[in-house]
DNA sequence: TGACATAATCGTTATAAAGCGATAGAGGGA
DNA sequence: TCCCTCTATCGCTTTATAACGATTATGTCA
């Protein structure tokens, strides 16, 4: 694929690459279950996501690289959890793009 | 590819739609691009995305799908615009999700 | 009607993403 | 040590996405 993402403002990209990561229910509900749950263990969120657990561990994966959980290991287990600083932020950054954008076209209708 | 999507909630699966289609930054673009115009039509945005017009009217019919904007033919145009209103309840939804989240996780560190 | 402009669609190619089973590596306990 | 548990990674297949050029369809205007 030829992803032009040089051509695009950086800001744009970053948005654009969180958005990504919420892009698909396993990951979303995954992030609800660490939320949700005291105790953040790899397995239980196996458990509770209907996936095979090499594909919950690609999930896994994608959500630590967008930076919004951590995994540290527990023995012979990994405890995840969110990063709430992560996910202010992105919450943040998505309300001032779509309410920015909301203001400007308050006018626009076509 | 086998997308497991029956197998997740309904919201999870609604809103892993909505950021997907924010998951691009040339569609992040389009939408500030109409927002910005006061006249948003087709060609204005192919201009001022560096991306060939097949492409820019593939990424229009994504976010036109996703309910984002709406086009109205205009002559042998098509004026785009946001809807405002789909904007504010993915905002809030964004919101919703990662507030919630958010206050979850406050007391979970692992 | 004929020529031109605009935008959507088609056809194709290349890359990414999603999913799974199997394997590997690291710890913990018997 | 040996086995078991846990999770990450590998290899593979299938489907989706992104991108483009070319074509088609629809209007406008001369």
């Amino acid at each position: 694929m030829r992803t032009k993402a040089d051509h695009f403002a950086t800001d744009l990209n970053e948005l654009a690459t969180q958005a990504k990561a919420l892009s698909h229910p396993a990951r979303l509900q995954i992030l609800q279950v660490i939320a949700q749950k005291e105790s953040c263990i790899c397995g239980e969120i196996v458990d509770d996501v209907p996936l095979a657990q090499s594909t919950v561990s690609q999930h896994l994966k994608v959500l630590k690289k967008a930076g919004l959980i951590q995994g540290t290991i527990d023995g012979p287990s990994v405890c995840y959890c969110l990063d709430p600083a992560a996910l202010q932020l992105l919450r943040e950054r998505f309300d001032g793009f779509l309410g920015d954008m909301i203001d400007e076209s308050a006018a626009t209708t076509c």
